[in-house]
DNA sequence: GCCGTTTTCGGCCCGACTGTTTTCAGTCG
């Protein structure tokens, strides 16, 4: 069977060797590529399934799209997007990578000076060929050559992990807003909608003052390696390890606009945008308005620009158009939870663990201080070799959470242990000690180079244990260092919802594990539940549930289906039944 | 290529910045 996202991904290639057919990535053929490409991927039942009759009817996919993909489902290619990988081999696609060169450059190359690829590029620069095209000339030539050595040949499509760039864009922030007049300055973009991985960063500065300021502030930074561009509302700079920061400068009234522009998606936009027109409105970074009087509709906040087009303001994480227009209209988005709604941390090491680094008690006073209602504390089994703790260890902790619980007679402590999910899909311990924890979390750290059978049964065999409470970061992925297990979801999934075994949604910024998608899908699946943990190795980390809230927007998960947000009775009764399972 | 209470043609989202141009095309987001 050929999976949504296979069918998606061919026709996300068929886009994007359209926009070189066509000269334009906002070609209407290649944009209705893409239209249907999103849609396909975010369908909930199998498109291979689907007759042509079937497939017309998303959103997004007509007779020719339809017949493509039932060409794809029974050949297992599409003829037309076969021509079009002969027309443009990889190696001249390549070009097109290179910041700065778009599509009718790429072409103009090929055609003009027979480039073929970035190597060919390269030569031709050093040779000053370039230069003596028609509409090109010695600046655009060296504009191209710095590209490449600045940014690589990946160019536009380096994308830098989350962490990373949360922490770059914070700095610059915090240096923007130190300008006089500025009243804010935040990220927005890909990091605003919480994906993993940023390509740039973009940030708005809210000023009362002059915002020719701002940019001269911002591209004299000490980060700043290249400025790509500097205007009076706009500049753009490159900074440390590659990444390019964008920096848009409004006025306090045109915020709400603004932001929802510079937030995106992209296709969101395009989705407001022609609710907009239908109105007799457009909408651009500066206002909703009147075409024609340019009576300004809204634009002060979010929400005002959302309420004039009848929606209820749509959290950034879920705007990618991937439902959430159709869903919001409806008013059937998910009531998503907050912070303050979560009661309880359910995955926190002290110092028994190896790579933990809080004592004991000093763990509970910060779990207590952030007023939960109850904690597991969950060191390391055995079986991770360097980090794990012996029995005996764990049986000392035990006995010292019990003399420390009268303490805290608002926090209800329970004593459990992250274990390790074996290559066979066993545990830590035998079952009369396990039986002794009052909570479990299994994780896969280790035998990452499994089959995607194995790795299904051992995840599977895991949930099904009576001591297993919650799987811990599923997929064991670190986003742009390692990828994440390859799991049969579906079948994983089902036997959650039938053990009660919840999924975790982990906090730390370098997993966001289950991935958003994988959250989406669980969703799907009724009776799943989840458990949003921040699998804290310091106090401080404790505060990253505000990245684990942002992850279960971005994955659609409803409150009412995060254990961790429930009363205590409740959420105990969860605990007792998954643990007197047989 | 898609779509339709403007329904089978004629539309389709919007703007800043750059470089090479005398009015705009290309790139980018």
């Amino acid at each position: 069977m050929t999976s949504n996202s296979e069918i998606a991904h061919h026709l996300y290639e068929l886009a994007r060797l359209a926009t070189l057919a066509e000269g334009s990535s906002n070609a209407f053929r290649v944009r209705a590529y893409e239209t249907a490409a999103r849609s396909v991927d975010g369908a909930s039942e199998p498109v291979s399934e689907m007759t042509e009759a079937e497939l017309t009817a998303l959103r997004g996919v007509g007779k020719s799209t339809a017949s493509k993909i039932r060409e794809l489902v029974e050949t297992g290619s599409i003829a037309r997007l076969e021509e079009l990988r002969a027309q443009f081999p990889p190696g001249f696609v390549s070009l097109t990578r290179v910041p700065g060169v778009g599509p009718k450059t790429a072409v103009r190359l090929r055609d003009e000076l027979g480039i073929k690829d970035v190597d060919d590029l390269r030569a031709a620069i050093e040779r000053h060929d370039l230069r003596d095209l028609p509409g090109m000339g010695e600046k655009t030539e060296d504009n191209i050559r710095a590209a490449i050595e600045l940014l690589g040949v990946g160019g536009k499509e380096n994308r830098t992990p989350i962490i990373e760039a949360i922490r770059v864009a914070r700095d610059v922030c915090e240096a923007i807003e130190r300008v006089p007049g500025v009243e804010s300055a935040e990220p927005m973009g890909s990091l605003r909608r919480f994906r993993d991985t940023i390509g740039d960063i973009d940030i708005i500065a809210v000023s009362t003052g002059d915002p020719e300021a701002v940019m001269r502030r911002f591209v004299e930074l000490p980060i700043v390696r290249d400025i790509v561009g500097y205007g009076a509302r706009k500049s753009a700079i490159v900074g440390a390890m590659g990444i390019q920061i964008d920096l848009r400068v409004v006025e306090p009234v045109q915020f709400g606009s603004a932001a929802v522009y510079f937030t995106g998606s992209k296709a969101h936009n395009i989705r407001l945008r022609q609710m907009a027109l239908d109105r007799g409105w457009t909408l651009n970074e500066y206002a909703l308005s009147e075409i024609g009087t340019g009576r300004v509709v809204a634009s002060q906040t979010e929400a005002d620009v959302y309420a004039a087009l009848g929606l209820p303001w749509i959290p950034p994480e879920i705007r990618e158009d991937d439902g959430e227009i159709e869903a919001a209209l409806a008013g059937e988005l998910p009531i998503f939870a907050s912070e303050r709604d979560l009661k309880g941390d359910l995955h926190v090491h002290t110092d028994l663990s190896g790579d933990g680094h809080v004592p004991l008690g000093e763990m509970i006073e910060a779990l207590a201080a952030r007023g939960y209602r109850y904690a597991a504390i969950t060191d390391h089994g055995e079986n991770l070799t360097i980090n794990g703790a012996p029995r005996e260890q764990l049986m000392s902790q035990r006995k010292a959470i019990a003399r420390l619980r009268p303490r805290f007679p608002d926090l209800t402590i329970l004593h459990g242990c992250e274990l390790n999910i074996g290559r066979d899909g066993s545990i830590d311990y035998d079952a009369e000690f396990l039986a002794g924890f009052d909570f479990g979390v299994a994780s896969v750290h280790s035998h990452f180079g499994l089959s995607i059978d194995e790795q299904t049964a051992r995840v599977i065999s895991a949930m099904r244990n009576p001591a297993v409470n919650v799987i811990g970061h599923l997929t064991g992925r670190r986003i742009g260092k390692r990828p994440g297990i390859d799991l049969n979801l579906d079948a994983v999934l089902e036997v959650a919802a039938d053990t009660g075994c919840a999924i975790e949604i982990n906090c730390h910024l370098d997993r966001l594990d289950a991935p958003s998608e994988v959250l989406r899908r669980a969703m799907e699946h009724g009776g799943v539940v989840f458990a949003i943990s921040t699998d804290s190795h310091r106090v401080s980390e404790l505060a990253n549930t505000a990245n684990g809230i942002r992850l279960a927007r971005r994955g659609w998960i409803d409150r009412s289906r995060v254990v961790n947000t429930w009363p205590r009775k409740r959420f105990l009764n969860w605990v007792a039944k998954k643990r007197s399972a047989a």
